[in-house]
DNA sequence: TGCACACTTAGCTAATTCGCTAAGTCTTGC
DNA sequence: GCAAGACTTAGCGAATTAGCTAAGTGTGCA
């Protein structure tokens, strides 16, 4: 492995990590149903603002999400919808494969 | 979210995790192309051979590859090709969303 | 039988991650 | 202007992860 391959995966990687927590998880799955505010996140999960926070940052760093500020209030959105596709093969691998 | 919702996050975490590494992403990447022994993958990989040990069953073990023994090797496959359309996201997350 | 090879498991340390609380920024309404 | 609300940033301890080396298991060949 070249040392330009391994920097691509592991962009690619930091990629990949931004999903790999159950709450980073959720929120995607929430906003593939339109758009949410920190707040109406926060109440759904059951952990503090802050915790919400910073996954909603680190979903926005790689570029799955999109941020938007009305008022007092911040709204989230995907930017890049196809991450919902990896649902799908998350079942195939659950089930029997595919 | 519910306690079963937030178990099946979860679930699907660990799956979404076990390809969170940037050798694991080759490895999948490498398997697309056929199966492979764990002493062709360390060759490859600039790793030493139980740590390739290590990701190869973590792999295993969510159910995205599956192992035979031939002789005293022994050879890795995808289990699960589907995990490839992941490669092709990423590249939309990279580029400018889609 | 015994040795070499392919691989896995175990045990260790360093580094990262996740949750919390506390504190800071910004907007709105009085 | 000030207080309250929405959000982010910072700083902390607990838990997880990734690499290594050493040791264990199993196969094949002399």
């Amino acid at each position: 492995m070249t040392a330009t391959a391994q920097a691509e995966y592991k962009a690619q990687a930091g990629i990949i990590k931004a999903l790999a927590h159950p709450t980073r998880l959720f929120i995607v799955d929430e906003l593939s149903r339109g758009e949410r505010c920190v707040c109406e996140l926060t109440d759904m999960i059951g952990v503090e603002m802050p915790t919400v926070s910073r996954h909603l940052s680190q979903l926005k760093s790689v570029g799955i999400l999109e941020d938007e500020k009305r008022g007092s209030q911040v709204f989230y959105r995907l930017r890049v919808p196809c991450v919902l596709n990896f649902f799908k093969c998350i079942k195939a691998v659950q089930s029997n494969g595919k």
